[in-house]
DNA sequence: TGATAAGGGTACGATTTCGGACACAGCGAT
DNA sequence: ATCGCTGTGTCCGAAATCGTACCCTTATCA
């Protein structure tokens, strides 16, 4: 058994960690797949583990029987497990797999000591959470304020981020029940995003031609959490 | 001038912290009163202080060209200024009075000092932070799937759990702009909620008359950001 | 006392979104 | 070849909400 390096993670801010930092979590870090639609967060069980994404996509989700709503967005700029780092085992919303991938998962135990012992690792992770919180934000106005066409824009971005590949597979069913809307009304969205120029659509693939016309159809939307992020690794 | 003690607080985060954590923060607390409208967090700008709120309202509120919504809430149970307990001095949010009344303030940098010194302080104040997330996520949630009238039932339970108070002075023009919605949407919605008899509304002023019914309206929308907020409690 | 502003009630057509149904194409399995 | 599933496109009436305008009441204050 090998120690994990850093410049082996693709997780953005495991590599924004300082080097003793990461040396500190490293002994607990195991990769392991992230599976599609597997629910890697349930609600108010205890958290095991943190998971600091590698590649694919996790969805915060709030679930109630009236249906599911996805409330944030997690990939390898991220973790999932957010009240590991605010000092609790478990929250009320689910993690699930969105998009194929893998993770560094640590154990809470350790995520734990490592953030007692270290401020600077706190203060990363902490920051982290807070344009968590400001993706959310920004979710919130936009589900207020924003047609379906310009929510879809923003999601299509914050995906695009987290995936940077060409082709995300995306089906009209699954956006749909994330934006919390009807299929058809992702169809129809889809459809005017495409004559625009802004992505190419085809079966259960989204391709983003043009991001600063979908920039500008998600306005101040989209564009707060990324800043507070990056402002983030910047300072750390 | 004299030291504040804890039981002259009114703020449930102070109340529930331990003496000596109390006690680190003391010195720094300064009461001042929380103007009606007064914006007491820019946005983009570096935080002076953090607000425990003692008495009235205030309100985070996203703000662009289009308008302005409300994106969490905030009383006696709670903090202004969460970014700086998450490590950094400023937000892209802000915070706007709603609901006159007091606060404590601490400066920004002995509020730091306090968080790194004391792991306690820290935990309590994460887990303040977290209860806010949920309420955030369940936001999110409401402004997706809700109609108006069950978004205003909710927003009614929250200002009514932080003002403890018969008749809260709210207009229907305050509250179209809280939700994102048309202030005669608001003046139908309310009609609603009075001939179903879970308020009185009369003349800019709300007295909620059955929380029960309030609750089933809001379905699970309500709830969960409070009942983490009251295991916070329990467990400080 | 009268003017003015703020809060609230009502109405109307326009627009968005909903909820559901149906059709069709591609694809894998039997 | 055929069945059945998934993903997609299209259509319809119904409902919610919007945007706007107008009017009334009440409170405040010169």
């Amino acid at each position: 058994m090998f120690q994990l390096r850093q410049s082996d993670s693709r997780n953005r801010l495991l590599g924004a960690l300082a080097p003793e930092d990461f040396a500190r979590l490293a002994p607990a870090l195991e990769r392991l797949p992230l599976h599609l639609h597997e629910t890697l967060i349930h609600a108010h069980e205890p958290l095991s583990h943190a998971y600091f994404v590698e590649t694919g996509l996790v969805s915060l989700v709030a679930a109630t029987e009236g249906g599911r709503i996805e409330i944030g967005l997690i990939g390898c700029e991220g973790l999932a497990g957010v009240p590991l780092v605010l000092g609790t085992d478990r929250g009320p919303f689910l993690g699930i797999v969105q998009g194929g991938g893998e993770a560094l998962r640590v154990p809470a135990g350790a995520l734990r000591e490592a953030i007692d012992a270290s401020p600077a690792l706190r203060n990363v992770l902490s920051r982290y959470v807070l344009s968590l919180m400001i993706q959310m934000g920004c979710t919130v106005y936009a589900n207020a304020e924003l047609n379906v066409e310009a929510r879809l824009a923003r999601w299509i971005l914050m995906t695009h981020d987290r995936l940077n590949d060409g082709a995300m597979p995306l089906t009209h069913e699954f956006m749909a029940m994330m934006l919390g809307v009807r299929r058809t009304g992702v169809t129809a969205a889809l459809y005017v995003l495409t004559g625009a120029g802004m992505v190419r659509a085809s079966e259960g693939r989204i391709t983003v031609l043009n991001r600063d016309k979908l920039k500008d159809l998600a306005g101040d939307t989209y564009g707060p959490a990324e800043a507070e992020y990056e402002r983030l690794l910047a300072e750390a």
